[in-house]
DNA sequence: CCCGTTAATAGTCAGTTCGACTATAAAGAG
DNA sequence: CTCTTTATAGTCGAACTGACTATTAACGGG
């Protein structure tokens, strides 16, 4: 029973605070997670997701922003999409003590090799799928992360997080097809996201990609909008449309 | 700096966690919320969502249907829909001590009284149009849970949980009215909930709802289905259709 | 006991969107 | 050159949508 004035009424026990964060970006084709290899018990020597202590002064957002700097050694995160997924306080999930954990998810572009994290355990960018079990509940955290931001390609223009400042539209095709792990028609794709106001614009001088095989695309950068209208929705699951 | 073994890489403060709720029901057509007014400060005498610490061996989804089992007097809580929303962090948000809370969204059917809370306070169900201002941040987490539920009633099939076991499609659409604020055509609205597969599910024995004015109604009550394809997206909003 | 009101349910119809598909254009590779 | 590859344009029928009209079945009041 701990008394703190104006909180005389309840006990309360307390709690170790983490942010952790489900780092992904599309690398070769494939979704790839930045994990860090565990260096002490428990689960030593399994992947883990990047995270720490939120510090005394930091919200769980700000902490979520520094560990990503820390854990890729990019100069600036402040523009990258960050993305409170949930909390996880199962009383039991980490042995050592009452650990509650703030998830989120950051998607970047194209992915700088991370540098080693400040508790000097090596982190790594690897495949999605081909994961063995993580530490900790973070198989579930991942999960998580990964529905929800199939999720929310669907209904908000988070796909263009994926991509660098400017893209083509193939890449952005990209995106959807290795986050959902299914094929989309290029043209009836295309005249989805062009149809979408705001979604993507025409980089101004007409510039193009070329150096690829094929005919040179048209470079996109993203728009102003944060929702679509109507919706990109993914091919359907669970049985046949009609 | 605390020394805790596997734990010595950073400097953590402990932080007291809450569960708070904001608990929706529909009542003569409109959009209700149950509140709790303080008894002290800070903010004595303004209305809060109601909520409490998270107890040692409890997960913060334990913590919030324990909290809404004592602030509503139902017996029964176990079927009610609970759903995280996202936690609340940033340092200042309450003047006494550091507290990070987790929000989630419950939603009720038909509303029973609301009982005084353990801590005296009494809880009532006040309109969620015409609310002053609430205590701390709390004004933020009723807006985010309005939205969260408003956005999930597209493509799930959470509107029935808003519903009694049994209830009739005008009762269906009212509830999406309400949250949305927005009219539906009645019978469009009827054509794609029972065009989606496992939305609702006529009573067996051809009950009707009868005692109102107008033709008796059929009584529906929830199917399996939890996502809803096609989605039953808003009226559109920003700008027109075409 | 009939009639007006109310709400549920059925049906229509034109415009739009969707998925599947074909066709053309523009680059690099051999 | 010509084959391959990728981008882009266009077509077409099916499905869906929103707006609307019509019918049915209850109640309430004169």
């Amino acid at each position: 029973m701990t008394a703190t004035p104006g909180y005389d009424k309840y006990a309360f026990e307390p709690f170790a605070v983490t942010a952790d964060l489900a780092v992904l970006t599309i690398r070769a084709g494939a979704l790839h997670v930045l994990l860090v290899e565990r260096g002490q018990e428990p689960y030593a020597g399994q992947w883990a997701l990047p995270g720490g202590f939120v510090a005394p002064d930091e919200s769980a957002e700000t902490a979520a922003r520094r560990e990503l700097a820390e854990e890729t050694g990019l100069s600036d995160v402040s523009g990258l999409h960050l993305e409170q997924l949930r909390t996880y306080s199962e009383p039991d999930r980490d042995p050592r003590m009452r650990v509650v954990t703030v998830a989120f998810a950051a998607l970047l572009p194209d992915p700088p090799e991370p540098r080693a994290g400040s508790d000097a355990a090596q982190a790594r960018w690897l495949p999605y799928d081909s994961l063995g079990p993580l530490a900790f509940d973070h198989d579930r955290i991942l999960a998580d992360a990964h529905e929800r931001v199939g999720a929310k390609l669907e209904y908000s223009s988070l796909a263009t997080a994926f991509c660098p400042p400017e893209f083509t539209l193939g890449e952005l095709q990209q995106v959807y097809e290795t986050v959902w792990g299914a094929e989309l028609d290029r043209p009836n794709f295309r005249r989805k996201v062009l149809a979408t106001p705001g979604f993507v614009e025409l980089v101004p001088g007409g510039a193009k990609l070329t150096g690829g095989r094929g005919k040179p695309a048209a470079l996109y950068r993203a728009g102003t909008a944060t929702t679509l209208y109507p919706p990109l929705l993914r091919p359907t699951r669970e049985g046949s449309p009609a």
